[in-house]
Parts: structure tokens; sequence; C-alpha cells
DNA sequence: ATGGTGGCCCGGCCA
């Protein structure tokens, strides 16, 4: 099974990349962030053509995650499963094939001393408690999606240039360890322990092409499932070529 | 080089 996320920047303007990355990859699950679109204007029918189940939650300008299935798609929640999503649209989650996925777009922050930073941390703590609501970490779990985080340095291409900067502070990664705690594990350091290898990268200045970037877009696996995982791997031919999202895919494939 | 590009949608905001 193949379970992959992909932070598309605008599903509106990534559909064709996205439907072209679908035919070449067929996951069976697939968790996008940053659809921003309204639910209205998800391509439902489309996906479906292709043997998708879905689901959306988004509002239409910012934000928007989605969750596309072919080995079914039950019990899908959008937000926080609150009556009112005062988190914005940035959770949905689903059990496809016997797990249970979340596609999850972690607020940016923007600065350790902006008021979107302790927004951040808020949002991550309202995470962990949603997460030990709805579910059981000794059962198959899977959240996955952009965190917004460097797990650590390894995940940086310069530890120096980001001293002070969001991404890299001790509280988000803490917001991490708590969910590493709680007994999730970032399945790709189960496979690699080098440096350099990002998932996201500016587009300003070239800097995919010299190598400036950071891995933030994480899988995490409760323990059964990550014990499950042969391999992951992340596409950074998806970042290549004629309007790519600013995200490479991450894949994971589950024996 | 304290910038730059790209998405929203058309004046800035967000990343």
């Amino acid at each position: 099974m193949l379970l992959a996320t992909w932070n598309v920047n605008s599903l509106t303007a990534r559909m064709e990349r996205v439907l072209g990355w679908i035919d070449e990859h067929h996951p069976d699950i697939l968790c996008m962030q940053e659809t921003k679109q309204a639910d209205a204007a998800f391509p439902t029918a489309a996906f479906a053509a292709l043997g998708y189940e879905s689901v959306h939650h988004g509002d239409g300008r910012w934000n928007g995650v989605a969750l596309l299935s072919r080995v079914g798609l039950e019990r899908p929640t959008r937000g926080f499963a609150s009556v009112e999503d005062e988190y914005g649209c940035r959770i949905v989650a689903a059990t496809c094939g016997g797990i249970r996925v979340h596609s999850v777009y972690v607020p940016n922050g923007r600065a350790l001393d902006h008021e979107q930073y302790g927004y951040k941390l808020a949002w991550l703590a309202r995470l962990a408690s949603f997460l030990t609501e709805s579910c059981d970490p000794s059962a198959d779990v899977a959240v996955c999606g952009d965190f917004n985080i460097a797990p650590d340095d390894r995940d940086v291409w310069d530890p120096a240039a980001f001293v002070g900067a969001t991404h890299v502070s001790e509280a988000e990664r803490q917001a991490l360890g708590a969910l590493f705690a709680w007994g999730l594990e970032d399945v790709w350091r189960r496979h690699h322990d080098e440096d350099g290898v990002f998932s996201w990268w500016d587009y300003r200045a070239g800097d995919f092409h010299q190598g400036r970037g950071m891995r933030i877009d994480l899988v995490l696996l409760s323990r059964s499932l990550a014990e499950r995982s042969t391999s992951v791997t992340i596409d950074r031919n998806a970042r290549k070529g004629k309007k790519p999202s600013d995200h490479a895919p991450v894949l994971v494939e589950l024996g």
C-alpha cells in the first residue's frame, strides 16, 4: 500500500500536475494540503473518475486540506470535529484501509515574536488533544502533512541560517516531541539518517537549484504502522519543471 | 543584494 502526502499550494493551480503525479505513482491514499479551495470547488468527480473517494475541508482562499483514498474512506471528520472550526481549515481525517489517516496543515508561525507563532503552538496542542480524544496509538494511525517544523538540524540546509527562526525552535520541536511521546514516529527517520534531504524549497532566489530547503512535510505513523513501512521517499522530481508546488510529495510504502 | 517568486485575485497578504 502506498501512502503519500503533498502540499500542492493551490489545487486549482496544480490540478494538472496532481493528476499527472497520481497517474505516475498511483497512491492508495493521498493527503493534500493548501488546496486553497472552497468545498464546492474541490474536484470530487475528477478524483472519483480515477477510483478515489475523497473528503475536503476548505473555505476558499487560504489553507484547505484533503484526503483521497482508493482503499475505502469511512468516518470522515473535518476540522477538529467541533461545531465551528475556530482553528481554520487545517485538518481532515478518515479511516482508509483500516488506517486512521489525518491530513494536516500546521500554521506557519511566521516569526517567534509574531502572534501567529503562538497560534501555531496552540494549534499543535489542539492537534495533540484531538488525537488523544479520537484515536488510539496502539492502532494504525497516520498523521501526514505540512508541519512547518524541521524535526532536527539535519532537516535544514544550514542550521546557522535558522538561529532565532521559526520552524526550528525548541517549543515547536517539543510540540512534535509530544506527538512522538503519544506514540507516533517520523517514519522518514526509520529508513534514513542522512542530512540534506528536503521537502520544501522557497520559490525565490533559486533556492531549489541551490539546495536550500527544509524537510517539513512529515508522515507520522503509530508503531504498528511504522513497522509495516518498507520505504520512504521524497519525490523531488515533482518540484521540477513547469508550475511546480514549492513542496515535494512524501511517499511511504507499507507492506 | 535585508531582496527574490508564486498563489490568492487586482492591492496587498501569505508563504
